[in-house]
DNA sequence: TGCCAGGCCCTCTTTAGGGCCTT
């Protein structure tokens, strides 16, 4: 009953496109890891659910059976299935520094001797089982928003787009949205008032249920949601909430964000650099050589941008994702 | 008349200013 409902509502909605990027991006991971032979390759940590925190990892691989399909992992049928494949490094080890308050954690690479700290937000500090249960079933899910302006209060999205992490069919999400007033900014996105003001263009409150159900499919049952953007601590999401609040709807309690700025810093910062530092989007896809998929901000486009320097910046600092999940907030 | 986004981080340091990031 999922799978229709989500099909009847994403025909309802024709801005509302969901590509098959298929497993193009796990199948560059894995070929990576396989070429570097080594004990660690970039993405390897972000991914390896079966990681344990404490060090003594023993190298091997593991194989598992996707569900991707858009209706959800309830459903029990494999038919579009994927094959993932994962390593496990062996020379990675975290240690943890705690404090009252602060959200902190230090990360040493044993082949390089550097010492990263990672610090981000303030609250209540729960137990490194939590995080790496927690790690177990998240679902990591970069998104990125491209609005009328600045102001959350005066401005709308006008483009949405995500990108579950794990790859395969259905693993992305994009849309425009109807924001019922004129676009000032074309300039920037190339969105102009005339492709968003449309009636087959969906308005907020008929695109937040579609959103709903796309994350519902691509989530591990009884698992959390972490979405990931750039800035989002201070822009995206408070922008997503207020359009929530504005459409009558609350953000779901599994649902935890994660921003890649502060990541960006503390990357900056342990490779001497100055900060702050250029630790823009385009800055860091340049500073790792991604090459630029599609027109610059536009929400897919810079989604795919992030996903591939989420990988990096994840390598750079040894974060496996019980460290995105500690460093995430609400 | 002045403001018009807001949070984080750094510095000439600590209560303020400036730069960065997001569209």
């Amino acid at each position: 009953m999922k799978t229709i409902a989500m099909c009847f509502s994403l025909i309802q909605v024709p801005r509302c496109r969901i590509p098959l990027i298929a497993n193009s991006w796990w199948e560059s991971l894995y070929k990576l890891g396989r070429k570097g032979g080594g004990s660690s390759s970039y993405g390897v940590l972000l991914f390896s659910s079966n990681y344990e925190p404490e060090g003594g990892l023993s190298r091997r691989w593991t194989r598992r059976t996707i569900n991707t399909r858009t209706g959800g992992n309830n459903e029990s049928s494999t038919s579009n299935s994927s094959i993932r494949h994962e390593i496990i490094p062996e020379t990675t080890k975290i240690q943890k520094s705690r404090k009252v308050g602060i959200r902190s954690q230090i990360i040493s690479d044993s082949t390089s001797n550097k010492i990263i700290t990672y610090n981000v937000g303030t609250t209540e500090i729960e137990s490194d089982k939590h995080y790496a249960d927690l790690a177990k079933l998240a679902t990591i899910i970069c998104f990125d928003i491209e609005t009328t302006g600045f102001g959350r209060e005066k401005d709308r999205i006008i483009e949405i787009a995500c990108q579950d992490l794990r790859g395969g069919e259905n693993s992305t999400f994009q849309t425009l949205v109807n924001p019922e007033r004129d676009v000032p900014n074309e300039q920037i996105h190339g969105i102009s008032t005339r492709m968003v003001n449309r009636y087959d263009v969906p308005r907020m409150k008929e695109l937040i249920p579609i959103l709903l159900q796309y994350v519902k499919s691509r989530q591990i049952p009884g698992g959390v949601v972490v979405l990931v953007s750039h800035n989002g601590r201070t822009f995206d999401v408070p922008f997503l909430k207020k359009e929530f609040s504005r459409c009558s709807y609350e953000i779901p309690q599994d649902w935890l964000f994660a921003d890649t700025l502060p990541l960006a810093r503390a990357v900056m910062k342990s490779k001497g650099s100055k900060v702050p530092s250029k630790i823009s989007l385009q800055a860091l896809r340049e500073h790792y050589g991604i090459p630029l998929i599609g027109p610059a901000h536009r929400a897919l486009s810079d989604v795919h941008s992030l996903a591939l320097v989420l990988q990096r910046l994840t390598y750079d600092l040894k974060l496996p994702v019980s460290g995105i999940i500690q460093g995430s907030f609400k």
